[in-house]
DNA sequence: CGAAGATTTGAACCCCCTCAACTGAAGTGG
DNA sequence: CCACTTCAGTTGAGGGGGTTCAAATCTTCG
């Protein structure tokens, strides 16, 4: 399996530490190395409860799971390198993966993929070119189906096709609502912004990001991060560590003016 | 037509020119009250060319584009405001339209559209409200299928449900590529490339839009635009008025340095 | 423990914005 | 035809948000 992974270079991380893994270098690896396995049965019904899935007819349903790799990836792993073409369709089932994007020796984070949701699938059905990289965050399980499976299915199972056009849809207004906040605002309003949309509500949570990786996707720098988390203070936020406490979520509010149109992924 | 306007608060153009039409203000105006006509037969064969119609069933096609209003509005005029329920997919026959989005008193060109081009197809798919608001440039001759209309098609017509991934793929697409340059390029090096995709390969050609709204689309102000124009002439690059002329295209392209994976529409 | 990486802090600088004034082109109306 | 307005674009001065570089903690983990 990714066999086609051409040698194509490997990409600097945002202010350059050396390079990663590839998959392929994984796959060499014997520390790493494992065979890809058809499917686990425990990963079909989580699978199907994807809205992308979801509408699908039973048979070519099952017909794709049994096209489908699944394997364990180690952390910060390269997944995949934009510009390659699209072998799999990728399905995050436990861990956490970033889309990233780089330019000249830089590099910068534009999605943060949760578990269990599907990546890169626009790719895959254009058969073109990835538009972003992958890498691994976590150790992660991740489901392998191949790109061309993939669109036979998309070509002759009608639901599937619909199913498509939501997951892109909503892949689409998650780019947009990233543009917005880039153009419209500055980094210490995205950064407000985003603790309040971390925070649904509660007065006190955890980071689920590391805060390097938090300025790579709000686009500042690490430093300029950690100047911004203390010039929230005075608007009743504390961060110590990843343990984020919202005194005065009124006043932070006030300050960040959150939008229905930019911050509400649901709208 | 557009009997579905709200008052929704006029947005304030990027660094505020005071307030611009509502399609609704110009449907009370008699100065451009043009009762909504039924789609004109020189158009069809026009909109039938579009990629996201080509596939479909005639009769489909047909049955749509009975739906189908046309109407010609003035420049400057808002066609829908982000937030509104999407009422109409609009298709753009003639003359130019901007997508834009706004934030507390600000506003950003997030997309130009260019003639004989679908927009806010995502909203009416998902029957959410637009991400994006759409004010007319020049006169345009706007096509208008009633949002209900359209996704019933999209329900029973497969080819046009495909049709319409297509479609959201490669605004997706386009969308990532302006996020990217956001976040890994200086203003200097969008205008570069910006400019380089643009002449297509000619050494000589005409700016197809006001430098104000360049600004805006390219995220600088007009002050900094004029100023990173005169900081590209080392590089051989003269603009006067809308006249470009690249005297030194390597230069240019040595400072720019175009990606694929970001200037490349087609990929 | 020791090494490597993540985070913070400080100092200096630069890109870009803001504000203000000016120029030039395009109407408009007398 | 020409003042007058209007608006896009330009230019200058000053300031601020954010970056870069450097170094000091703090964490994490083998």
């Amino acid at each position: 399996m990714l066999e086609g992974e051409t040698g194509l270079c490997r990409l600097a991380p945002y202010r350059e530490t050396g390079p990663g893994l590839t998959a392929f270098d994984a796959s060499l690896d014997t520390r790493f190395a494992r065979k890809d396995t058809p499917m686990r049965a425990e990963d079909v019904p989580e699978m199907r409860k994807l809205p992308l899935f979801s509408g699908m007819q039973q048979d070519n349903f099952e017909a794709l799971s049994r096209c489908a790799y699944v394997q364990t990836f180690p952390p910060q792993l390269d997944l995949i390198s934009e510009g390659e073409p699209s072998d799999f369709l990728h399905i995050l089932v436990e861990g956490r993966v970033e889309l990233l994007a780089s330019w000249k020796r830089n590099e910068t984070i534009l999605t943060l993929v949760p578990p269990l949701s599907t990546f890169i699938l626009a790719a895959t059905i254009r058969d073109a070119p990835y538009l972003m990289s992958a890498r691994t965050i976590d150790r992660s399980r991740v489901v392998l189906l191949p790109s061309e499976d993939v669109r036979r299915v998309f070509e002759t199972d009608n639901a599937f096709a619909r199913g498509v056009v939501a997951e892109l849809a909503q892949c689409y207004h998650g780019v947009v609502r990233h543009a917005k906040e880039l153009k419209l605002r500055t980094s210490m309003e995205r950064l407000a912004n985003y603790i309040l949309r971390q925070s649904r509500g509660q007065t006190e949570f955890e980071l689920d990001i590391e805060k390097t990786r938090l300025a790579s996707y709000l686009n500042m720098t690490a430093e300029n991060l950690s100047r911004s988390i203390r010039a929230l203070q005075p608007y009743g936020v504390k961060i110590t560590g990843a343990n984020v406490t919202i005194e005065a979520p009124a006043e932070l509010k006030r300050f960040a003016k959150p939008s229905q149109l930019i911050d509400d992924s649901s709208n």
